[in-house]
RNA sequence: GGAGGAAUGGCCGAGCGGUCGAAGGCGGUGGUCUUGAAAACCACUGUGCCGGAAACGGCACCGGGGGUUCGAAUCCCUCUUCCUCCGCCA
């Protein structure tokens, strides 16, 4: 949430940037909720006098028990009228302010979507960054980028759809995925587990020598975690709620679609101390996630699915830190890419196309699929500066003494499937085998993935 | 699952239904004293909202919610959390 008071002295700046967010006028109604914000001054006002007089007479009722009986009832009457007035009036100016969105970085491009993000590099293995002239909006910088599979060596053949691999590899089993659980549902065995071991053991190795935290949290959490970060209004349909029954405390609990609001939620209701921030962290778990919404997209393979396992990297700094720490995660994004060997890009994501509510800056990681000619976003970096803060409460005292919210800003250290289709994709061979990356190697005791059949049959 | 007890400011800990935002202590900040430090002494020391340029003023908050009352930290109901004992499970 934002600022209440900067809200108010800013309401035509506001209302540009509910247009550029693209988010529900009606939802998020500036002038309605100015007029209700009106309203709750009033009333409070109303409510500070008429508590003011009931002190008063509280007071005089140790001399005059009569007189003050008399009066006092008829304030504790005026008093019930305006509370229930109020309750009508702060619950309807909260829905409306749950939808407003977080102010933009100066910096952020304006555009309308996906075709108008901007380009912030390009890296190609064995290549390295494309020159600035390579790019652009949109996808301008494909044409620059690897047009075969870019591990493969030099021998021409039709790449593979990375479904394809999977299945051949005997690795990714979608078929008794969707009997045990549903479409969208897999099992990764054999040797794409592994690999998805290897890397999780390549970035923790990695994150950990780097001073981040390590965290376990848990997985289903109240409504308020999820409201916190702000994936609660805007995100509720795609995430799970668990009916819970046999359980001592019998309210709704929801599966977290990433580990980002039960992360932050350490943090909630708490003053942290500046001289601790950043406060770096990272878990690796499962995210569950409904998609509603794009159901018959993707419907093939690991790309979207209702369960994955990432690695999330979390941070919770001063206003002054959060720029700091959102080029940090860039960096280490671009770390994990490069050791990986991938071609990739990332993308300055405009007003038109920054995700969820709370973001203030947002960048995709994209990695390009060289064997299918296509970018498959793999990592967001978003820095929501104080949006997320304020509705969790955390805050942090300043060497002033005063009490600040804090920053948040978080990013994907790894999604997993995907970055295991993006290796089948780009050390697929002319035979169907896959390349280990070199960084994996010693971990996984071996350099390539054989298939179980040379074709898949259908 | 059963039986008891508890929840007060950064921490500890008082608090007969009325003048309690709340004693006292610890911690913190500033000052006096000292060459410096310690000790001692003095003062200040919660958060949020509203009004105000500010000084300042008003209101709310004693685990959460509701109730009784002219008036609630104090009485009642309820929820949550924690502790002790019994039972069960790992």
């Amino acid at each position: 949430m934002i600022d209440v008071k900067h809200a108010r002295a800013n309401a035509d700046r506001l209302k540009e940037i509910v247009r550029l967010r693209k988010v529900d006028p009606a939802k998020a109604d500036v002038d309605r909720w100015l007029a209700l914000d009106d309203e709750r001054r009033r009333l409070q006002w109303d409510i500070d006098q008429v508590n003011s007089e009931k002190k008063k007479i509280a007071a005089l009722g140790r001399s005059d028990p009569d007189s003050a009986r008399r009066k006092g009832q008829e304030l504790r009457e005026r008093s019930r009228e305006l509370e229930a007035e109020m309750g009508a009036v702060i619950r309807e100016w909260t829905a409306l302010m749950d939808w407003f969105p977080n102010l933009i970085d100066p910096g952020m491009p304006e555009g309308a979507g996906p075709e108008d993000n901007v380009e912030e590099c390009a890296w190609i293995p064995g290549r390295g960054y494309l020159d600035s002239a390579q790019l652009g909006r949109g996808d301008h910088s494909a044409e620059f980028m690897p047009p075969r599979p870019i591990h493969a060596g030099g021998e021409e053949f039709a790449p593979r759809h990375y479904t394809e691999l999977g299945e051949m590899l005997g690795g990714v089993d979608t078929l008794q995925g969707g009997k045990v659980s549903g479409s969208r549902f897999a099992y990764l065995l054999g040797d794409v587990a592994l690999m998805q071991m290897a890397i999780h053991r390549l970035l923790t190795d990695e994150l950990v020598r780097r001073g981040y935290t390590p965290m376990v949290p848990p997985l289903l959490v109240r409504e308020r975690a999820l409201y916190g970060t702000s994936h609660f209004p805007e995100g509720r349909d795609q995430v799970y709620e668990i009916k819970t029954h046999n359980v001592e405390e019998p309210i709704p609990l929801f599966l977290v679609g990433s580990s980002e609001p039960t992360n932050f939620s350490y943090f909630m209701d708490r003053t942290l101390e500046e001289s601790e921030l950043p406060f770096r962290v990272f878990a690796a778990t499962p995210c569950f996630r409904s998609e509603a919404g794009s159901w018959g997209k993707d419907v093939k393979g690991i790309k979207r699915v209702h369960q994955f396992d990432k690695i999330e990297m979390n941070a919770v700094c001063t206003p002054g830190q959060s720029d700091g720490v959102y080029a940090e995660f860039s960096e280490m994004n671009e770390w994990l890419m490069q050791q990986l060997a991938l071609p990739y890009r990332i993308v300055d994501k405009c007003t038109g196309d920054a995700g969820y509510l709370a973001s203030y800056r947002q960048r995709d990681v994209e990695v390009w699929m060289s064997g299918s000619g296509e970018f498959m976003e793999v990592m967001t970096d978003t820095n929501t500066s104080d949006y997320q803060a304020r509705r969790l409460k955390i805050r942090y005292r300043g060497g002033d003494g005063n009490l600040r919210h804090c920053h948040t800003v978080n990013d994907t250290g790894c999604a997993m499937g995907r970055m295991l289709i993006a290796i089948l994709d780009n050390y697929q061979q002319a035979d169907g085998s896959v390349r280990v990356p070199d960084v994996l190697r010693e971990t996984m005791r071996k350099d390539r993935l054989t298939p179980k059949r040379t074709e898949v049959e259908r």
